[in-house]
RNA sequence: GCCCCCAUCGUCUAGCCCGGCCUAGGACGCCGGCCUUUCACGCCGGAAACGCGGGUUCGAAUCCCGCUGGGGGUGCCA
């Protein structure tokens, strides 16, 4: 049975890098038709917050990624404390009364003198006597793991290949805090055993974590379980993507009205592509579920272009959603920036022959103003632009065949501006450029025989009497 | 510094494992054209890459070594 698990710990903010992590960990499970597990990773009482843990559930929902079972490892402190007093009793680990600026001390040191730094290894020569006495005394202490000496351990990475690292390159870690609390390196593997966690897929910042986990999971007679590191994935500028970079959690662009399925879509494609059509870009969660394997997943990282998620997004708007979906989703961007949107026959009418003219629903709301808001300025320019053409006869003739006739197709509504061409003899970019203006307030936008054909006609009357007014 | 990982267009990638089919394919972005009432969309076309140096071989993007470059780690963070 395939387990995997996704492991965040609630100190920010959802971000890309994590996402895909948990994504292709989601898909690997599922894939195999395992289970996938969230564990909320947080041990680090001082910089964990349940917020953050709420908005990182809520981001993998949007996303469309569930989960099978969840865990918190604050709530199972007294699991893992019955695993130290194991370790201990089996001479694995001890506890160590070095201070903190003991051990800032000798880091220095090591720096100064330009060797690696690890641990002494002093208080692993205490005996149970002096140990106990101390700890009698009131005295602070860490558990450390003891770590073998010489060992070189190597392990199959199912992306990345065989690693071998060796562990004199490390002394001996913490297992437990000062306070009390155990650290991730620790319960990560008491948790990932006792969850019966087949592979982890993880980020490659963990492979030097790999080696000590590898000796707990030793130490302590569990079976290891595969691993799986992914590339991290970079910003711009060839840096592993963080909050400097900007635009990096997944709420950004939740709230930005990207669609959620071309962010989960463009994530995958960040190092991995379909062995039987990589030219292929656009998949349904679906059949990634049915394509995705580990073994395709490529060991090099990967640089985030949000101008190509962009256009996905606008793919998946034009091309992929329902249009229904489009509607239901750009609906409450609407409502966010005042827009009357009345019934949702009229929004579906209007997306029908709008919706390739944006990529995300924040776009959505520049782009189909036209549709919704009757009061806008007119801009300087584009007024002295209207007295430049023949506006005048162009609008009032406009609104009297308007009312005549009353267009509500496309073609009725090019009908109608041919007559006035020709009835006034202008050019047809006279009469377009000046109903645009008239009815959107600017040069670009929508197509104007569409609005004219959609627009409530009290609206384009109201509109074009407005600049009638003016410019008169 | 030390340890580990990585290396094809600006970016994501295919090809690499199992050398010849590669005149190195696709996508985003960029440039040009077409469509057109504008901006988009769409369609057509274009510029754009095997990091460097050695091997191995009849033949190397593909195999080996070195260099360089990039990334990650080096915590009582995860």
């Amino acid at each position: 049975m395939v387990r995997t698990r996704f492991a965040p710990s609630p100190t920010g903010f959802l971000h890309l890098g994590n996402a895909r992590t948990a994504i292709f960990s989601y898909l690997f499970a599922r894939h195999h038709g395992g289970k996938f597990i969230l564990r909320v990773e947080d041990t680090d009482r001082e910089r964990s917050r349940l917020e953050y843990e709420e908005e990182i559930l809520k981001d993998l929902r949007w996303l469309g990624i569930e989960w099978d079972e969840f865990y918190r490892q604050s709530d199972r402190f007294e699991i893992y404390r019955s695993y130290v007093e194991k370790l201990l009793q089996e001479g694995h680990a001890y506890p160590c009364f070095c201070t903190q600026e003991e051990l800032q001390r000798e880091r220095e040191e090591a720096q100064k003198r330009g060797v690696a730094y690890r641990y002494s290894g002093r208080c692993r020569a205490l005996s149970p006597q002096e140990a106990r006495k101390m700890m009698e005394g009131g005295k602070s202490y860490t558990v450390r793991f003891k770590v073998p000496d010489g060992r070189n351990v190597v392990f199959e990475d199912l992306v990345k290949g065989y690693i071998s690292i060796n562990v004199d390159d490390f002394g001996d870690f913490v297992i437990v805090r000062s306070d009390g609390s155990p650290t991730y390196n620790f319960v990560v593997v008491i948790d990932d055993a006792l969850m019966e966690i087949s592979h982890v897929v993880r980020g490659e910042d963990h492979i030097p974590n790999t080696p000590k986990q590898i000796l707990i999971y030793e130490a302590l007679g569990f079976e290891v379980p595969k691993f799986a590191h992914l590339p991290v994935i970079l910003g711009e500028d060839r840096s592993k993507l963080s909050k400097r970079h900007g635009g990096v959690s997944v709420k950004a662009y939740r709230e930005e009205g990207y669609v959620s399925e071309a962010l989960f879509n463009y994530l995958c494609l960040l190092g991995w592509s379909a062995p039987d059509d990589p030219d292929r870009e656009i998949f349904s969660k679906e059949e990634l579920i049915e394509l995705f394997e580990l073994k395709d997943v490529n060991s090099s990282p990967a640089v985030f272009n949000r101008d190509k998620l962009r256009w996905m997004s606008g793919v998946y708007i034009r091309e992929v959603l329902p249009l229904e979906e489009v509607a239901s989703r750009v609906l409450p961007f609407l409502k966010d920036a005042g827009y009357d949107v009345g019934d949702t026959e009229y929004l579906k009418r209007v997306l029908e022959h709008t919706r390739d003219s944006f990529d995300t629903f924040s776009e959505a709301v520049d782009r189909l103003r036209p549709f919704f808001v009757d009061e806008f300025e007119i801009p300087q320019e584009l007024m002295g632009l209207l007295e430049d053409m023949r506006s005048l006869e162009v609008l009032n003739l406009f609104l009297e065949k308007l009312k005549e006739s009353k267009p509500s197709s496309v073609e009725e509504v090019k009908r109608l501006a041919r007559t006035i061409q020709k009835e006034l003899k202008v050019k047809p970019k006279e009469v377009w450029h000046t109903l645009r203006i008239a009815l959107t307030g600017a040069l670009e936008g929508v197509g104007i025989d569409i609005l004219i054909a959609l627009l409530p006609q009290e609206s384009i009357e109201f509109r074009i009497k407005r600049v009638l007014d003016r410019v008169s």
